[in-house]
RNA sequence: GCCCCUGUAGUUCAACGGAUAGAAUGGAAGUUUCCUAAACUUUAGAUAGCAGUUCGAUUCUGCUCGGGGGUACCA
């Protein structure tokens, strides 16, 4: 890695010529900006007071001593020169450093990513959904940060095990079972020909409905709302179906099924098609009413305290946060109870140290004192609970409402999006060869190359505005835009193959070439990735694979536009050209595939 | 009330405390006898406000203003 030899090279530097002692992390080699000659920059400032000297001439010194010092260690010159701007020492890498890397990486497929460490699995939860309603906007990313950030730890070589918490219990599934008894007159998913998770959605909006008249009513016949809200007749027969199934009725718990396993055959359905999946699946309706040993323990331990009533609470007053209940008066237990619970299976059933969870920001606080009470109760694993909290989905009108009717479909908006996929393919008429099967898989292909490169480019902890309009872009900062530049750079390979016989796994390079502007962009950015996809993982964000894999492929598109490839006399360069075009198509396709995004050979 | 997050071109997004704050889209103007124009090139346009720390602040600190979320028997 050149970028750390120029780092040791400084640090050794600073020590021999100033007796300086600087630690590595200290020492910032980042890459040259572009309107700059060079290739990596070393900002001088921080050492300028010690060294008492102007920035220029010390900037100067190390220049010099690490040209020499890098020369003398593999007897090559690795850095082929530097000059000084201010206080930034830009150096220069020599060119016979970059295409030896060209012909390294030029075919393989795994490059930037780390080969798997025998650690104990990361447990990655996601998804986690309520079964009174299908899947919207806000499940979508979800399930794309989840399922990514698992592949970019994968990539970063950690075993990773995803799992599903599913919430199928509790009152919500209650009230679209009501309405379905009142209502629904035995419609079935297959009589109704509607998705089994969209029909209990239908039941669970017409229990609102229902009950929302109702208090009205009440209302008007003098009733005040508060009461209204809490006696409502359709409620407290919800609130009755709830307590029949926690009592085990049969009848109840076999409607439950039933509707139940509508649900899961739709969220099937969605997640088969948003392209997730999970190796274990939790059901809360079997890990509800764990945690309470732990209240037991927290009890005995003196971390928790019982108050007069009955009910049991943490006190996390000396941790800057409230008091919170872990046990209500009449013995239940809450969703933090639970949670702490789950939290412990899942330790045990993974072996695992390292429990992730993807769940929006509006449960920052929850996780903030879910982790404080484990390791108040002793499990020093807690330290490594990591909320990966994102932000909300909000349309441009604002926030999704459910009563408004503004809540944007998963399955609906998948299928918008691949309809526009077909529409503007069918504009640009290049595929006519292609058949009808083939066509089918590109648009689906770039329909959700263009939803999850629009959802996952962000920022995940940022709110962010999803607009529809926006989403069904294909022209630039787009994921069909990264997906059109691979099928170009297919399209030269075959073609490289078929009209100069170059075949890309056998070719050589001549080192001594030169290499153009727009060549050596390209080969940064290509050399960067591995960094990328570290950060990634560490900081568990998506979008800096997305952000990268566009710079990299505008890079390449301005290489492409400007520069010849086959066209090009002298066979060695095009050679060389071959080989950078096949290491940019690779490094897109691995970076699309963190994402979850497949690239197309023609498109 | 208290706590947490957040504020960058008209809009949607970038920028480990580093050089002249980058893209995309929309606006204006161009590029095709040539490897896929879903592309490329040029152009105008932004750090909410006020202080502070620093050689240097979009980034760190404080206050003001705006947006979002949480807040002890909901999940």
């Amino acid at each position: 890695m050149i970028d750390l030899l120029i780092k040791l090279s400084v640090k050794k530097a600073l020590s021999s010529l100033l007796s300086i002692e600087i630690e590595e992390k200290d020492i910032l080699i980042s890459p040259t900006k572009k309107e700059f000659i060079g290739d990596f920059t070393l900002v001088v400032f921080p050492f300028v007071k010690q060294a008492k000297l102007s920035p220029e001439v010390l900037a100067n010194k190390i220049g010099e001593f690490v040209l020499e010092d890098l020369k003398a260690e593999n007897n090559e010159k690795v850095i082929s020169g530097f000059n000084v701007i201010k206080g930034f020492l830009n150096f220069e890498v020599s060119t016979k450093y970059w295409i030896d890397f060209i012909d390294k990486f030029k075919t393989k497929y795994t490059y930037g990513y780390k080969p798997i460490r025998d650690e104990k699995p990361v447990v990655v939860e996601y998804s986690s959904p309520n079964t009174n309603k299908p899947l919207h906007l806000g499940h979508i990313r979800n399930n794309l940060l989840g399922w990514s950030v698992a592949e970019i730890l994968k990539a970063n070589g950690f075993a990773v095990r995803k799992v599903n918490l599913i919430n199928d219990r509790g009152i919500h599934i209650c009230k679209s079972m009501i309405a379905w008894q009142l209502f629904g007159d035995g419609e079935t998913p297959e009589l109704a020909g509607i998705k089994g998770d969209h029909l209990v959605g239908k039941y669970y909006v017409l229990f609102d409905k229902h009950y929302k008249k109702e208090v009205e009513e009440m209302v008007t016949g003098g009733i005040d709302k508060e009461t209204a809200e809490k006696t409502a007749p359709i409620l407290l027969k919800a609130q009755e179906l709830l307590r029949k199934w926690e009592a085990k009725d049969k009848d109840t718990i076999s409607l439950w099924e039933k509707m139940n396993g509508w649900v899961y055959k739709g969220f099937d359905e969605t997640y088969y098609r948003m392209g997730v999946d999970f190796d274990k699946v939790y059901y809360e309706s079997n890990t509800y009413l764990l945690g309470k040993d732990i209240v037991k323990d927290g009890l005995v331990k003196d971390v928790l305290y019982k108050r007069e009533d009955g009910s049991v609470w943490c006190n996390l007053t000396n941790d800057g946060l409230d008091e919170k209940l872990l046990q209500r008066a009449d013995g239940t237990s809450v969703y933090m109870t639970q949670d702490l619970g789950t939290a412990v299976l899942r330790h045990n059933d993974f072996e695992s140290d390292k429990l992730l969870y993807v769940v929006g920001n509006e449960q920052n606080y929850h996780f903030n004192v879910l982790k404080i009470i484990l390791q108040k109760l002793g499990y020093a694993w807690a330290e490594n609970i990591f909320h990966l909290s994102y932000g909300m989905v909000e349309l441009p009108e604002g926030k999704m409402k459910s009563r408004e009717g503004t809540v944007v479909d998963a399955d609906d908006l998948i299928e918008e999006m691949i309809n526009t996929a077909q529409q503007q393919t069918m504009e640009h008429g290049k595929i006519d060869n292609f058949s009808s099967e083939e066509a089918e898989k590109l648009y689906y292909m770039l329909a959700m190359g263009a939803l999850k490169y629009f959802i996952l480019k962000v920022d995940p902890s940022k709110n962010m505005t999803f607009n529809p309009k926006d989403s069904i872009d294909f022209n630039g900062n787009t994921g069909p835009f990264i997906q059109y530049t691979h099928a170009r750079i297919r399209s030269i390979l075959r073609k490289a193959q078929e009209e100069k016989d170059i075949n890309i796994d056998t070719l050589s390079l001549d080192s001594s070439l030169e290499l153009n502007q727009k060549e050596l962009e390209v080969v940064r950015l290509l050399y960067a990735f591995p960094n990328v996809v570290e950060l990634a993982g560490q900081t568990f964000s998506p979008a800096l694979i997305a952000n990268y894999v566009y710079d990299l492929a505008k890079s390449f598109n301005a290489f492409y536009q400007d520069t010849s490839i086959l066209r090009e006399e002298n066979d060695s360069i095009v050679r060389l050209r071959v080989a950078l075009s096949s290491f940019v198509g690779n490094t897109i396709k691995s970076s699309m595939e963190l994402l979850g995004i497949k690239v197309p050979e023609r498109m």
